[in-house]
DNA sequence: ATTAGTAATCGAACAGTGTTCAATAATATT
DNA sequence: AATATTATTGAACACTGTTCGATTACTAAT
């Protein structure tokens, strides 16, 4: 079967030629600028053929924004067994993860926000079986339990964490349209959030009800 | 000169002929259905007109845009003055915030990610002179300030009213994301969101640094 | 009322997009 | 060498945004 695994190798060079051309258009030209008829030219084949290897557009990009997400979580406990305290661990995420996805916010964006079918499974984990299915939302929420302390339901650790999650994406969002910021005042927001998130995660105390 | 009048009431009308029927097809289509050729169908004109009245697709996007984000401000102080302490007052106003968002996700998002020179312009107010320029922050910036109490300075409160936009930014991306999440679930969610806003608000206390 | 000038409108075209399909070329199997 | 598979292509379809020259409608001036 040497033959057939040759054929099966090659058919996966090709479809690897393409994933790479399609992210190499996407990572130097941006998002929007990637078509199939540009990726045919890079690779010296004819537009048709693309679709000998995919099934359509939108497969190449959910696999390529697939791959960036992988790369993604790979990045995020970096230092983390440095960090000391439950806190201090909770920051260290929090900014491996906003720095990260700053790295690259159009992909970061592009992985979050699309919400075709093969994308969403990658990343719509916030709102069912949150805490077992996805790896980052895990290693949030234990996060979050660690410092939440005893006396509270999964729920509500499960709530705190996909509140914080959320909020991380906007902060992100909202980083990323500002081009015209300075390092040393994203350094201020990015610092004054995680201590946020950390307060997010402390349950037991600072719950001002509607006092006055 | 009541004819050149008559002709700018025309042309005026013409406009805004245009946009409505533009504005009509997003709603009911979706954001990305709108095409000029489409809009130029439904009114029985030629394609080419579109362009006597405007520069290009993106203009015309982006005053309907401008606004869906007037009327969306409008309605956000709906109830405010009911509402009797200063942590009440910011949670009225973020839930408003976040509900009127989730009426329309599509029109709230497109305004808020789409980073095209007029829209910019509408929405980008966060990192400079934030608190003098927007309303909406404006009125966020000020709650902030009632409930944070004395001795803290504009860039505190900005801070903080900056964080607490996109956290919330964030919150309504999630939700939005989410189809398949039933009422009483996102319900809680938002309330406990709220609640968690005016914790961001509070500046003084349970600021727990790395302790343990 | 006829002419000159301006504004509105259109048809056709250009260059681009995603996608499909029948025909061809290359390879493997018998 | 003939046959069946697979890879590849060119051409087409139905779209897209946009431009431009010609044509029509309307106003202003003679």
């Amino acid at each position: 079967m040497t033959i057939e695994e040759r054929r099966d190798r090659e058919k996966q060079q090709m479809k690897e030629l393409i994933l790479q051309t399609a992210a190499h258009i996407i990572l130097t030209e941006g998002f929007e600028k990637l078509s199939i008829r540009k990726i045919a030219n890079r690779i010296d084949y004819s537009p048709a053929i693309i679709y000998h290897y995919f099934r359509n557009k939108d497969e190449i990009l959910s696999q390529v924004l697939r791959r960036g997400h992988q790369d993604f979580t790979a990045s995020l406990s970096d230092g983390l067994s440095e960090a000391a305290t439950p806190a201090a661990r909770l920051k260290t995420l929090s900014r491996n993860y906003i720095r990260t996805a700053l790295k690259d916010p159009g992909q970061f964006l592009a992985v979050q926000l699309n919400d075709s079918p093969e994308v969403l499974e990658v990343t719509a984990y916030m709102f069912e079986n949150a805490a077992e299915k996805k790896p980052t939302l895990n290693l949030l929420y234990r996060m979050v339990r660690d410092i939440a302390g005893e006396g509270f339901s999964d729920r509500e650790i499960e709530l705190a964490a996909q509140i914080i999650a959320a909020s991380t994406l906007g902060l992100i969002v909202k980083l990323s349209l500002e081009k015209n910021i300075d390092e040393y005042q994203k350094n201020k927001i990015i610092d004054r959030f995680t201590e946020t998130v950390v307060r997010m995660a402390s349950l037991e105390q600072g719950k001002p009800e509607t006092r006055e």
